[in-house]
Order: C-alpha cells, then structure tokens, then sequence
DNA sequence: TAGCGTAAGGTTACGGGTAACGCAATTGCC
DNA sequence: GGCAATTGCGTTACCCGTAACCTTACGCTA
C-alpha cells in the first residue's frame, strides 16, 4: 500500500536485452525460439531472463504482430444451473490445453447484456468467441460480422449458424419427450418452467412438446414463472401454481431438472404419489439424480462434451481446419421412475 | 472461409479521422468525450464511426497509457462442483457491473495448473487476479510479488495473504461440526473425502474435525478416495470403502454435500436407515438440499456473496480505496434431519 | 489596437514487442 | 585463395492509441 511507486514497472524485454548485452531483436528471437543466435547468447539472455523475473507482455506481441490473441470469449446465460457450469468447464479445460485463455461472459439471458459483453470483448482483439444460443440482436450480429473473427454458436442447433455451431435439436429433445409422455398414455399434460421469451432453446423445446402431444390428442396447459432463474424454488411454486389452475393435468414437464425436483418435492409433499398420482418429467439429468432413490424421467445431454466439442471446434477454425457447419451432438431419453411404465 | 483476406483489417482511428477529415488525436478525443473540439466535428467523427463500423483497440489503449487492462484472472478449481461455480457467478456478475471482465482459469486444484495459469495471465497485463486457496508453489508466489498486482486470496481465510483476503475459517467449520456430532452423542465418526494433499481446504476442515472429535473422547476412522473430483460417485463408493473397513461407525462426516447424497444413497440402498443406523454429514449445503424430503446436515456457505465480496475488495483496490487484509463470511451449521437429534 | 485568454485542433513522441531488411564475420567449397 | 552461402546479430519502421505539447484563430478588454 504505501510502497513507494518506482517499484511498479514491469521489466520490459529492452531491459532484459541491455542487461545481456544484446539488441532488443535478439532477445526477442532466443524468447520465441526462433534461431538465429549463438548458444552462449541463448545462454546470457535467459540467465538474465531469469534474474530480472522478465515476463513477456502479450498486448504488445499481438499488437505488434497485428495478429489475433489467444483470448477466446465464452458467452455463457448463468452458472447457476450445473449444466452450463459443465459446458464452460468442457470448453474452458480443452482451451487451456492448448494455451487459449476463456474471458467469461454471463449474459443473464438477456440479449442486451450479451451485445455490450461482444462490444467489450471484442475490442480485446479476441482469437474468437464461443456463444450460447442462436439468437442475437441486431447490432451484436453486425459487430460479429464486421470483427471477423471465428465463431462457435453452441446450445440450439443451428444449421445456418453465423459461422459454425454445435449443440442439439431441441424442438426434437421437446417433441420425443411428448411423445414418450403420450406413449405412457398420459393426455393431460403440464409444462413449468421459466421463459416468456420465445427466443430460446427452453421456448423451443416447449414447441416440440406441445406439437407431439396434440399430435397424439393431448393437451398442454402452461404455467410460466416471472423469476428468470429455472431453479428448484421455481419449480416448486411453479408447479403449486400449476396445479391450482388445472385439476386435471396427470403429468408435468419441466424447463430442467432442477425445477422438475422442485416439483417433485412440491407434490410429494402434498401426499401425492409419484407417478401413481402425477407423472413428474425434467431436462438436462444433472448428475445428482443418478444418486436419488427415484430416477428422474429426463433427458440426457453430454454437457461436458458439448464444450469440449465447441472448444475442438474453435481450435481448427483457429488453425483453418475444416469445420463443420453444425454439429449436432445428440441426447437420449432417460425414463426414469417418475411417469408411469409405457405400455406398448 | 474463401473470402479475399483483403477484408480482414479492421478499421482504426486514423481510417476514421481521415474519413471524417481530421486528425487521429482529435478524434481520439471525441471518442474519449474529454471536450475540445465543436459539437459539429463530434457529429462528424461519430457518424464516421457508425457509417464505418469502427471498434476501438482496447490493446492499443492500455498499451499507449501504460495502464493496467480490464482483465481480473479468476483462478477456480473445478466447476464440477456447484459451489465453485457459485462464487465465479458472484464474481464475474459483480465484475461485469464495473466494466471488467473475468479470465478464467481452471486449476483442477493442483498448484502446477494454477502456477502455469499464473504465467500465462500475468502476460496480459491483468488489473488484478482472484485466487482460489492460500497455497501456490513457490514459484507462483514469486510471479506475483513481481507483477506488482491486487491480489484476492478467497476460500480460505488467510491472515496473512499475499495481498488481501476473504473466506472461511475451514478449521473452525470442522471443528463446529466434530462438536456437534460429538454432542448428538457420536464418538465412532467416519470421514469420506478425496484430498490426499494436506494443503488445501478440505484438508484443513478434517483437522478441525478430528481436533473436536478427539476433544469428545471420540474417534475418526478415515477414507480418502483415489479419485480427484468429490461428487455424487466418489461419496457412494468411498462410502462402501470405509463401512467395509470399520464397522462400528456411527456416524460419516463428508468433504463436501454431493459426496454426502452419494453416501446417503449408499447407506440407504444397503437397507440401514438414517439417521436411526446411522448419521451423515455434509460441507457446503447445495442449493437442491432445500427441496429433498430429506434435510443434509450440513454447514452453509455463503457461496454467491463470498464471489461478490471478493468482487468489491477487487474493486476497491483498483481503485485505490482502503481495503481489509482479510475479511471472515461466516458460516452456520444446518442441523438437518440426517444426523439424530442432540440431546442438550 | 496591442495584449491576452481560450477554444479547437494539430504534431510529436512514445509504449513493448516483431517483421523485414542490412551487414559483418565465419564457414564451405572447388 | 576467391567467392558464395550461412550464421549471428543490429537497425529501422511499424502496430494503434494517448499524453504532452504546440499552433492557430478568434474574442474580449484596457
């Protein structure tokens, strides 16, 4: 704190050069490796490296450069629900391997705050980004495109992505659990989850659902929460809500797991049965659930994978491999203990 | 992909000066809004910046002011663990308010990753760095004195960090729970964890833990898992480990809730009951023990404002504001219903 | 109308590296 | 021994903004 303010300058690589006894070039060739030198100067320069603590500055190599960093940005809605926590770790775990960093950006969910984080980062002179979901505003599109750098689209499938995309089909994830729903004989169906917003994967899987299960003569009645986080409490008086309104729904499908327990704990705790009284059927099967002595009915995505295939993705477009447009990296129905045995 | 790379550089402000026919410096100032200039020439230059798409480079910026950037590297062991991506949460949301952006850094609780981490990082001209845990190898430790940079040590609660701290004191949390399974009347206590490496949390927690035991005329028979991740899996199995090697345990105390709710599922598929046949015991109260029929006794931390507050210490250093050396959050027991009840 | 202040803008010199090029000394080859 | 190729290093210019300083034009006052 009260230190005296000569000690704050960093060691810069002239430093280093005049301490060896060399040109500033020739410090930099032995750094990078590059030959072009004496192994006795080799030597010298890095003894010196050593004894003044010299740690390169990388603004001004990729400044200098005019090249690209080894930032990638990640744009992530929240660490609240796991399955994203497990996305970025994916993605984080497979950058760092090969010396990217992850400059993390929590969009809330919300458009606005995912164009001012592109704004920021990007001025940042990124190597590229990596974000979830398809849906962008207008003026975030326009910079992306003007920034040219390589992108990765991950969540929602996206067969015509900005530049590449991986992820799921999730009016399919939507639209297979209907139709299991269906196939178990259920017909009065509910839906609890989150998003007024019909830009989002939760929106979207929640049209494959309805469209699968009026396709088998059901009918869904909806109950969307103003709280913004899909959590366990939202579940919970969600599904209070729910069935306040309807008496009849006989099975309940969630935006995710966490809400699906928060139901499940809701109904359970007002003396119903599971499934004998209500079918109870979430998304995402966190990994807690594998534990629990009632399997939840879910569906299965490889998170972990699903930011590792992202960060694999960024990797070749860094090095201009090829790259497939989209990737779809699948899912699969869990059945779990919580809707009654389908009878076919 | 096979557009000309003609299109690549991205405009500058001298582009943007000269379209607007002045000079670099005028329209710096225009972009700075720091006045000097006519209100016509503002309008000018700022609908050249629209018409032209120009992104300033921050590089340049920090480059030419000989400033610190707007980066805070955020150093977290694993975000497999809810409770770690909680405080990267609190952090980065806190972070983002104040215009900075948070660098991940995944170190998989070894002190290799993190020192690498560590290099890279500092590379970047980071305004400061978030640390995970007081313990960094030697080599670390020396990085940072020389970077010369704010530095908050959170987690563990460390008198005497490097810079400023704030956490828990893990050994006073363990010892609070030896004590209270002491006076529930256990004196044959387990204790399911994974770290090997005395020098961590977890670790720290068990100290105190036995210190309280052993107080009571109790004992703890130990069972650390080979495995690095405490989740859901390494609680069930280490669970069967320590129950196969000692029978008379009457009590299991974890490394964290998740290792709990897989001891829990073990003990209960084996047909014991809980707490009747035995008590179990968690660290870090998860967000979905709230909604189980079935409350964990556990310690809860408060995870969310634990990332915030080390936020706002960050903060405030950077802005030169007097900042606590250390700063305790607390903790508090929750008595749960997986232990029986004490008889005071 | 000289003298001065101020608004509005231009000029120059960096900052920490790197690309491109220059050049002397050594080595290889016939 | 003469010439080219290579090795080993230095010089210069540049990347994109900004701090510091300089210039010009105009208005006001004594």
């Amino acid at each position: 704190m009260s230190e005296k303010k000569n000690k704050n300058k960093k060691i810069s690589l002239s430093e280093v050069a005049t301490a060896a006894g060399v040109s500033k070039m020739t410090a930099s060739r032995v750094l990078r490796g590059e030959g072009g030198y004496s192994e006795s100067t080799r030597a010298l320069v890095m003894q010196k490296v050593d004894e003044l603590g010299y740690l390169p500055n990388r603004l001004a190599t990729v400044f200098a450069g005019d090249k690209s960093s080894t930032f990638v940005g990640v744009s992530i809605p929240d660490l609240g629900n796991e399955v994203f926590a497990q996305v970025l770790e994916g993605i984080d775990r497979k950058l760092g391997l090969f010396g990217h960093q992850t400059v993390l950006g929590l969009t809330q969910h919300t458009q606005k705050a995912e164009e001012e984080w592109i704004k920021t980062v990007l001025s940042w002179q990124p190597a590229g980004l990596i974000l979830t979901g398809r849906y962008h505003s207008a003026r975030a599109t326009e910079m992306l495109k003007a920034a040219n750098v390589p992108i990765v689209e991950i969540w929602d499938l996206n067969s015509s992505p900005m530049d590449t995309s991986v992820g799921i089909n999730h009016f399919d994830c939507g639209f297979d659990m209907g139709r299991y729903l269906v196939g178990c004989g259920y017909r009065e169906l509910g839906y609890v989850g989150t998003s007024h917003d019909t830009a989002n994967a939760a929106a979207t899987r929640l049209d494959g659902f309805t469209r699968a299960v009026e396709g088998g003569n059901g009918h869904v009645s909806k109950q969307l929460c103003l709280h913004d986080t899909a959590n366990y409490y939202t579940g919970y008086y969600g599904t209070e809500q729910l069935l306040a309104g309807t008496k009849s729904v006989e099975c309940i499908f969630y935006q995710n797991d966490a809400m699906a327990f928060g139901g499940l704990q809701f109904v359970l705790s007002k003396g119903m049965s599971v499934p004998g009284d209500i079918g109870i059927a979430g998304w995402g099967d966190l990994p807690i659930a594998s534990v629990l002595p009632k399997r939840m009915t879910s569906m299965h995505v490889p998170h972990l994978k699903l930011g590792q295939t992202a960060a694999e993705m960024m990797l070749a477009r860094l090095s201009d491999e090829p790259v497939p447009v989209c990737k779809d990296i699948g899912f699969h129905l869990i059945p779990g203990t919580t809707v009654r045995r389908a009878d076919n």
